[in-house]
DNA sequence: CGAGGCATTGAAAACGATTACTTTGTATAT
DNA sequence: ATATACAAAGTAATCGTTTTCAATGCCTCG
């Protein structure tokens, strides 16, 4: 790898000079600089990024921490995030928490000490205590946080419109006749699932149906399912309606409501959350909430590049909401 | 972010001193070595990782350069190699080409620049020339090729048995009674899909099944199977047997003989490639030779930091080959 | 002919850390 | 008393680049 201090060396002048010929400084002599460009060319030479970062105080890369990879959703998200990061110029830093708080902890330092010009998190599953990121926050570095977001935190969110998806979920059931509608639900403790069972609450309460709470069991999938299925089949023969958290959770009641003969959609309608690529594949196909994955992505990053490229003004934290759109298919 | 210099001048001492301090050199006294980190400590005083790489020509960076990150498989991979370089001390710098040629060779620039300790590469699908690898690989830059490799280039590679997946799919087919077996192929220039291409027909010639050009059909998407449906259907009576390519191709081509009247697996089996979640979801579910994406992407980063933290000795390259497994389901 | 201007270039500091090589001062040995 | 050893600290170079501030030499103008 050659440096600016070998080209100078081998045309026997100063390394300014040589740095200030490469971009075309109008001190430099059109002589020297095309003698310069050449010899640059000639011996492939690049710039080291590390040393560019550590002299500019930017490194022109952006940290993600992400709860995990191999989800489609989330997939979907570091695909934007990388898209539009490249085309802006940016590298991007990627970190797994694996839903674990520990291990989010350490993937933010690693990445604050980096030196990333900007964070974008989605908070893990079961992180409880939020003091990393409210120092991090306190430490002016720029935080994005997307998808899963924690309402006390502040800074800038991108979120995707789960309340209006538990809405668009309920509304479509009710079109469809039914009344009884049972909801599969996250664990209360996530911001995400949160907000879908409200509009899914609230979407009962717009047309009028009293909320059975036990008609909300807390199951968010496959294996939830099976833990399950003795009350899910005990309230089946009562209920036209589901509503499940997510894809995976809606195709597994499906499987087991059909195994032990109920009718998809005659006998109960379901309907998912997500637009998981699974959801067209299965049979019969399911309708759900499509949440647009690489959009939230770009989106975020484009948050991010907005609060690191102008100077940031105190307060003026913002929140995007992605819209989502229902998705009818043959289970409703 | 305060550095070593300034914790030097808060106590008067020498930037040495700190240094030396903090990683508890002998020469430095008790006395100053407790006091530098009381206050490293009460300043939050953390090395810069981007002085530290400059300093050590060594980055704890890994890049990697992937087709496309919404893929199942690739995900898996991208899952794999982030635990495993997360548990060695590296980081990661992600970048997606999208199966395009002139923006791999661009991401290869970059990570070069940024000088990552070594590369991890799965070939975009249409690469055609690859002197910006040999480049790299002349120039000693430590890089690992997994999954789509390329013969000619001189390097580490991780690859999935495909050639044995083949052979896999046609003995099970064979194993149920059937003759005429259909490959759905990916084109020719794809290393991953000779492989299984091979497979299939060194299958064949086991059994003594003659091969007939006819009835491999170069279709290895959802839009490859609608394209070609007409061919399929020509053929589909004639045969019993498909072997595709990759699950997606055989999942569609199970929806379209579904539609047409054709029973799978009475008339017709199938086995796809991949074992992709969506695998044991569709119905009837399919069976498939399993690739165990984690695993794969493991191995990649195991072999290349065995390359980084070894000298390297010139013309010692390895190829590992990750074992698949044939899963049965209800396809076939 | 000297002052000022301009075109070119170089020296040195800076970014943050490490480390080989002094330097300083004290204690021990002869 | 003097040479020697050693502990503890500082100096300066280095990694690769940028950039501020000179320095040099030449030309022009009065």
């Amino acid at each position: 790898m050659v440096s600016i201090n070998d080209i100078a060396k081998a045309l026997g002048i100063s390394a300014s000079t040589v740095s200030r010929a490469l971009k075309s400084h109008p001190d430099i002599s059109l002589e020297t600089r095309e003698l310069v460009k050449a010899y640059a060319a000639k011996v492939n030479y690049r710039p080291n990024a590390l040393a560019l970062s550590l002299k500019r105080q930017r490194s022109q890369t952006i940290g993600l921490i992400i709860p995990e990879i191999v989800h489609h959703f989330f997939s979907s998200v570091i695909s934007g995030i990388e898209e539009l990061a490249y085309s802006k110029g940016y590298r991007l830093i990627i970190c797994q928490s694996n839903e674990d708080e520990a291990r989010e902890r350490i993937n933010l330092q690693a990445l604050i000490d980096h030196r990333v010009d900007g964070i974008l998190v989605s908070v893990s599953k079961h992180t409880e205590k939020y003091d990393h990121f409210e120092e991090a926050i306190r430490d002016g570095i720029p935080i994005v946080l997307f998808d899963r977001a924690a309402d006390m935190l502040n800074t800038d969110k991108v979120l995707v419109d789960d309340y209006e998806g538990g809405l668009l979920a309920v509304n479509h059931l009710v079109s469809k006749g039914r009344k009884r509608i049972m909801h599969l639900a996250a664990p209360e403790a996530m911001s995400v699932g949160r907000q879908r069972r409200k509009g899914y609450l609230d979407g009962l309460k717009t047309h009028g149906i009293d909320f059975e709470r036990d008609l909300i069991i807390t199951c968010d999938s496959r294996d939830g399912v099976l833990e399950n299925q003795e009350s899910i089949l005990k309230l089946a023969p009562e209920i036209d309606g589901i509503f499940a958290v997510n894809d995976n959770t809606a195709i597994s009641v499906i499987q087991l409501l059909t195994a032990h003969g109920f009718k998809i959609p005659t006998d109960i309608s379901v309907v998912g959350f997500g637009n998981d690529p699974i959801a067209s594949l299965v049979s019969p196909r399911l309708t759900t909430i499509d949440q647009q994955g690489f959009t939230l992505g770009r989106q975020a990053v484009e948050v991010l590049i907005h609060r690191l490229e102008r100077p940031s003004v105190a307060g003026s934290n913002q929140t995007r909401v992605i819209g989502v759109t229902l998705q009818v298919r043959e289970s409703s």
